[in-house]
DNA sequence: ATTAGCACTCTTGATGGATGAGTGCCAATT
DNA sequence: AATTGGCACTCATCCATCAAGAGTGCTAAT
């Protein structure tokens, strides 16, 4: 009745983990018998269902159907990916075409989305892709363009080349001159510091300025301050071959497919998902309910954040079936996040 | 057995309008019976299946078996949305939600996705809105910002508000000075003029340019002519509410959703589609295979331009089975349309 | 501790009415 | 000449039954 020896000797792990190989690679329940076969051991069918039913006890593995093998549970998978999985290294095919692929933009926003549809294709899952997000971010120029009535396009640059623009509603009417003039104003004051700095910088200012300065500048001021005061960092992600998802019978439940599409559509969830292993570094692995969203129930989600210069700046993964073959996944997952951080570095002056 | 009177009398006709209205109304294929209750002339199940035998052989409707009832061919469908349809006008209430949608941003192109997102909720089904494009654009501001190397970042205004960027690679090193000063001269030479304007003029300029002004100028038009050489109106639309199309019995075949979806991500097939309907004005109609499209062979497509200043810029519509509402639908296509087109039209000013 | 044997369970697929909806056609009716 | 009632016929759908096969759990033997 009780457990023998350690709950989990070597031989019942060895066993769990071809289980595991085995139901990844066919998508079959397996039984005593092809794992007898499966196995270096050689083990009865017999002496194999005895440790079945232990690992069953322990939360591994279950059955859907008395007459059928066993599929693992979350907490099989769990195991399977923290001590029992070997890693396959990357073919230097696939490595070439990672390279290639993200060499072939100079721009940040094409290369995220290159990334992402990369490595939907390779894994033949869906991918995405965070849009890098800076702990720092610098203001580097700022731009004033009069639209009609009191309202003005703001354009400004931050770090080396992110391109934003809004519009602002200011109390009165600036001439183009006087938002010309503005713009100088700010820039000599403002530019190559940090938007944190600028926005607090920003406040004290503009009451300094009440007492000793002219008009002009304090309206600069206020311009400014209408800029920054919304976050302008979009918390977005590039998402690539959802479409995969559709040939994977087991999220082929209809509901299941459209909360799941629904779920990529709404971003929150997933945004949040992604958030949770930008902190981390290296490969994070979601698997089935673990991500705690009904949607992904059937998925895992395999994830890595990428760096720019030793920043962690944003999130690359891959959606795909819990069923899926991790050990080929883990390392294209880890490869592609390296290699996109690496393209993203701006290059270093070589003279 | 010849076809009698004309081919299509009036009651014909309106035996075709009940049934598809019928079939439409609850999607199951409507028999002799059914029909012979609903339509307003007392004929019997018999005589009405003599008709229908007549509009199947005209092509009009089909029966998916034996021993079931008729359906309507993409003809059928075509014969009554163009002449049957009896169009319901937009209550009150919808007509203020649309409104009241556009009317939440100033952003165009933040209204573009608020119009896709309406018409999809309104209808219960994916919407499609592309982005502006206009016959004549203006460059309204251009300017220059230096990268590492020999890399430009370009940024220019069109029209009233748009901001685009792109990098360029120049063929020598700029310094921040020379940049802002091209940029300077081109602002006084091209702004306000058309692009178009602007590529010819810069070929002319460039030539003649060689042999009178100095080295400065002749440098910021090859900037200018690098910046402008590669047509940059993104081809582009929004989608929204794609998982609506989920929910679809008809469109239930896992391979055809999926090939539809495929066909939304790579967006070319439907960017062409969109474009034929942005020739016509008012609403459109493709029905089933009439798109030309195998992923749409199961969708109707129900577009309608829309128009700022009286010039087309774009194509919103509504994508879903064939076996849709048209009835309502059109009207929320229509008028949808025709707000966004007043709610992008920039405002006038009022003194 | 391992294994062979065996009874048992449960899915899957095939088979075969029974039911009911709907048609097509023919002869009778208006 | 158009309409209608009647009737035989065709299919899809539903449901029950059955056999085959896979896999288990337990027990007794090794």
């Amino acid at each position: 009745m009780s457990l023998k020896n350690q709950d989990l000797n070597d031989r019942s792990l060895q066993l769990l983990k071809t289980l595991v190989e085995r139901y990844i690679h066919d998508g079959q329940p397996v039984g005593s018998r092809v794992l007898s076969k499966d196995s270096e051991l050689n083990l009865s069918p017999a002496t194999i269902r005895n440790v079945m039913a232990d690992l069953e006890d322990l939360g591994l593995i279950h059955s859907p159907h008395t007459s059928a093998g066993r599929i693992p549970t979350v907490s099989g998978y769990r195991l399977f990916v923290d001590s029992l999985l070997t890693v396959k290294p990357l073919d230097a095919k696939d490595l070439a075409q990672i390279s290639l692929g993200l060499s072939e933009t100079d721009d940040p926003n094409n290369m995220i989305g290159a990334a992402s549809r990369l490595i939907s294709e390779l894994t033949n899952m869906a991918g995405v892709v965070t849009i890098p997000k800076r702990e720092t971010v610098y203001l580097r120029h700022i731009e004033f363009l009069p639209l009609s009535h009191n309202r003005v396009l703001v354009i400004f640059v931050t770090n080396e080349q992110e391109v934003h623009n809004k519009v602002i509603h200011t109390d009165k009417v600036f001439s183009p001159a006087e938002l010309q003039q503005a713009a100088n104003y700010l820039n000599s004051l403002y530019a190559g510091h940090s938007l944190a700095a600028v926005k607090s910088a920003l406040l004290k200012d503009l009451q300094q300025e009440q007492e000793r300065t002219t008009q002009a500048m304090l309206d600069a001021l206020k311009i400014a301050k209408l800029t920054f005061e919304a976050g302008h960092q979009k918390n977005d992600y590039v998402l690539s071959g959802e479409t995969n998802l559709m040939g994977f019978s087991e999220l082929s439940d209809r509901d299941h497919l459209r909360s799941l599409f629904e779920a990529f559509s709404h971003k929150s969830d997933v945004i949040h998902l992604l958030d949770q292993s930008m902190k981390a570094d290296g490969v994070q692995i979601f698997i089935g309910k673990e991500s705690g969203y009904q949607a992904f129930d059937q998925c895992s989600l395999v994830t890595s954040s990428y760096s720019v210069n030793d920043e962690i700046v944003g999130v690359l993964g891959v959606i795909g079936p819990t069923r899926m073959a991790y050990e080929k996944i883990i390392p294209y997952v880890d490869v592609t996040a390296k290699l996109l951080g690496a393209a993203l570095n701006p290059k270093t002056s070589t003279p």
